[in-house]
DNA sequence: ACTTTAAACGGACCGTAGTCCGGATACATT
DNA sequence: AATGTATCCGGACTACGGTCCGTTTAAAGT
């Protein structure tokens, strides 16, 4: 009966056991795979179970939902970009001068967005995500607008960028009014033109 | 064997039949009783067939998915809204300055979606909507920015504007983030300033 | 090696959205 | 009024997301 803690050591997890990080590992890949092949909308939860080689009752312990397990696959695929934006050449990496990042990082933004289009939808409502990714890009507009010298509620303008970059918002401008993917982006480097016009 | 048509009138509809009718309206009483009585959540097609005492089947027929029948409550429920906007007292209605009724216009449009909050996330998804709820917006601020004699281009600055009034970027505000609507607010018109403000 | 136990597994089970088609019905035509 | 028919109705049926719980297993302690 000894004491297995002396010291409570803040936010230790019990380590994840080696059965259940090889049946993550299955099933990120069977899901990828299943999303490439089929796409998002048509993979069901069971044929991932299946591909896998597990139970279904797995794959919701290990993602909570089906939404859940799609902001799985898509943090994964958003890992590369956000490296480029962290310490890939300029001018989305660091080197350029702020404003120039920023009209690179929404021009970047735009487009990856659009690739991965049909997994943000299908990511949508699960509670991880969209924190993760959308807690990143929020982060360095934040970053760039402080840069910028802007004044007023950083958090709130940074908002204001990115939601015009939302996949709801461009599937509306794209798929309902027929509008041009230059156009929407010529209009994002003017609002931006406009927000950080009013700086110091 | 008589023509029916010598002129074909374009887009006549061949006249709802009566029973459909007569069951499209049952069909929006029982939804909108029991949206008030458990919230849209708790709310199921078969519950809403029984309710209206019509078949399921009858419900899809006439609405077409569950996000269809909550578009056409959030409809019926803007209707009063819109109202306010065309013909209301101003400043939100016509009479006030263009500057003073759109702020009015992102005050209002900010309580009334955060009202039918719940409605407006059920009815996301569904391909009527959001063109109605969305267009009458669009419209009208594009209007207002077309008086304040704003350059560039109007159909993008709205959409700039009415971007961060969305649903999915109020939940991430407001339930994640832990902001004041009184802040949200705020930041909306220093946006609207910054966006009207390289006008002429 | 043996015991213990907390964690993970699997797949039967449930509730709900959405489909389908044989039967019923409103409306026009005669 | 009788007839024809395009439309609508109803509810059984399917498919899928998500839950539950008895069983298995990794791994730490002895």
């Amino acid at each position: 009966m000894s004491e297995p803690e002396l010291l409570p050591i803040l936010g230790q997890q019990p380590r994840e056991r080696s059965d259940a990080a090889r049946n993550r590992d299955a099933l990120m890949y069977a899901a990828q795979t299943l999303v490439a092949r089929c796409g998002a909308d048509a993979v069901t939860m069971d044929a991932v179970a299946e591909a896998a080689g597990v139970g279904k009752g797995t794959v919701f312990r290990r993602f909570g939902s089906r939404a859940g397990l799609m902001a799985g696959l898509l943090d994964a695929s958003e890992a590369a970009w956000q490296a480029e934006v962290i310490s890939g050449p300029p001018p989305l990496g660091p080197g350029a001068p702020p404003r120039e990042r920023l009209l690179a990082f929404g021009r970047s933004r735009l487009v990856s967005t659009l690739e991965r289009a049909e997994l943000v939808q299908a990511a949508s409502g699960a509670q991880t995500r969209s924190y993760a990714a959308y807690s990143f890009t929020a982060t360095h507009v934040r970053y760039l607008l402080g840069e910028l010298g802007v004044r007023g509620d950083i958090a709130l303008l940074a908002t204001a960028l990115l939601a015009p970059l939302e996949i709801p918002i461009l599937h509306q401008q794209i798929d309902i009014e027929q509008m041009d993917v230059e156009r929407i982006l010529a209009g994002w480097e003017d609002l931006v033109e406009r927000v950080i016009g009013l700086r110091a």
